[in-house]
RNA sequence: GGUCCCAUCGUCUAAUGGUUAGGACAUCAGGUUUUCAUCCUGGAAAUCGGGGUUCGACUCCCCGUGGGAUCACCA
């Protein structure tokens, strides 16, 4: 029926920082349009010139170049500035605008559009039909002046001069839809369909995730050691679901099955543990190098001191990674002195070596028979290797009460990998010497 | 307040008149060679309330209740 290229736009304003939200709804816009050959604009919509700050509209540009959505064009709204202009002027002499004798707040005279105060039904692509008396409207401003545009007649002239078709945009703004179709109507151009995604919530699920929440702003994530990918992937989600059982995607999967028809009409609310998870699922698909790049700013102090040893580093960062959902977590790793053993002998607690009813003199003699054991291994260096001979010892005299004293001994924290892991990164020489430290101390509190 | 919109497990959601209301996160239990983590298996957990329509309602209609948006010389 509509042969017309398919263009879809994201308008943000450079008054504030860019927002999670908008990267949903920018996608939305994206994949709508990836998805059907079309086109897909960014327009800065910078006509409010107090309140517009440039970092504002880099950060616009850094958001989009991270998650990865090249825009096909992109333009500032200030530009078409003289567009707008003569457009005003034309409805001037349509009768269409006139220029108003009194402003709300006495501050001169405005432009106003005449309100032919007709009932306004529109098809939403996400909502259904919606119906509007715009009598209620009144005759709402849309100039300062002749010079001074408004957004409403920005917004309806530069759809129309883009060729946009689809109008993908924020729940928030269903209320000024019928505002901009009866411009539309006033200049004859043709509306654009509509359709208006749902607010994302904040954490508590009930208010709309705005400015004050915390982690609102996109950058954030980024900083905060978020994939881009999984960032995308959890905020499609939101009020979306290609109706699979299938949870994680990618960008150019997300493109594909993408559907305005799936859009929920509610709003949904953020759940960061989700995106934690998603955010492990991605990390998961990360090369060697690509996890150890990821987690490499957070040891660039580490790396000065003495005691830090890139051979180490190598051997634990599988380890990391298996801990890892989020780039905070081995943060608080390194916070909590859960990595410090790797680089240096830990002190150790004498009554927590003793696992459950063992005794002192039987946790000797287990540290004792391992220490032995170790001493006369020659085989491979390797966990693997190790267990093997460590282990039919561990079976017969009691699992937990050889093998909890002797990673107590190694790690000396509740909490570590198991010991054969231990043995084979912290290497035979330190083992053994952590090992019959650990004896003598021992010794030392039974006497 | 006027106008408009929305409502399924704790959370994100699937099911567009007929399912034991499905999945994921979180949670709980068990297992995977002691602890943590990973992984596996299993459990608990929802249709806001009340009326209709229908042989049959999560689904359609009405009324409540709750939530949200918008009512700018901002976008």
């Amino acid at each position: 029926m509509n042969t017309k290229q398919i263009v879809t736009r994201m308008a943000p304003s450079p008054t504030g920082r860019f927002h999670v939200g908008g990267i949903r709804t920018a996608f939305y816009n994206y994949a709508f349009a990836r998805q059907h050959g079309g086109k897909f604009i960014l327009r800065i919509e910078d006509t409010d010139k107090e309140r517009n700050r440039d970092e504002y509209e880099q950060e616009i540009y850094e958001v989009f170049k991270w998650v990865g959505m090249e825009y096909d064009e992109v333009y500032r709204q200030s530009e078409n500035i003289h567009r707008h202009q003569e457009i005003l002027k034309q409805l001037l002499e349509s009768g269409d605008v006139y220029e108003a004798e009194e402003a709300n707040d006495g501050n001169g005279k405005v432009i106003r559009f005449k309100n032919p105060n007709k009932e306004i039904t529109f098809h939403d692509e996400i909502l259904g039909e919606i119906s509007v008396d715009t009598t209620d409207l009144g005759d709402f401003v849309v100039a300062r002046n002749i010079e001074s545009p408004l957004y409403h007649l920005a917004v309806v002239v530069d759809d129309h001069d883009e060729g946009v078709t689809h109008v993908i945009r924020a729940q928030e703004h269903v209320a000024n839809t019928p505002r901009q179709i009866l411009l539309h109507e006033a200049l004859g151009f043709e509306t654009p369909t509509y359709a208006h995604v749902p607010f994302i919530l904040g954490p508590d699920g009930k208010k709309k995730l705005s400015k004050r929440d915390t982690n609102v702003a996109a950058m954030d994530y980024k900083q905060h050691g978020y994939l881009p990918e999984a960032l995308l992937n959890f905020l499609s989600f939101i009020g979306w679901n290609p109706g699979t059982e299938q949870e994680v995607f990618s960008k150019d999967q997300l493109v594909q099955v993408f559907s305005l028809e799936q859009v929920q009409k509610g709003p949904g609310g953020f759940n960061l543990d989700k995106l934690s998870w998603l955010n492990k699922q991605w990390l998961n698909t990360l090369s060697k190098q690509e996890f150890r790049d990821y987690i490499d700013p957070l040891f660039k102090e580490l790396q000065d001191m003495p005691i830090y040893s890139e051979d180490i580093m190598v051997k634990i960062t599988p380890i990391i990674r298996e801990r890892t959902n989020v780039l905070s977590d081995v943060q608080e790793m390194i916070v909590n002195g859960e990595l410090d053993y790797y680089f240096v002998n830990p002190k150790i607690d004498s009554e927590k070596v003793i696992w459950k009813k063992g005794t002192v003199e039987s946790t000797i003699i287990h540290l004792q028979k391992v220490f032995d054991i170790i001493t006369d291994y020659s085989g491979d260096w390797n966990k693997d290797s190790l267990k093997e001979v460590i282990f039919p010892y561990a079976e017969e005299a009691g699992k937990g009460d050889v093998l909890w004293p002797l990673r107590f001994s190694l790690s000396g924290r509740d909490k570590s990998p198991d010991p054969f892991t231990l043995l084979e990164v912290l290497g035979k020489e330190v083992v053994l010497e952590r090992i019959s430290n650990n004896i003598e101390s021992l010794k030392k509190a039974t006497a």
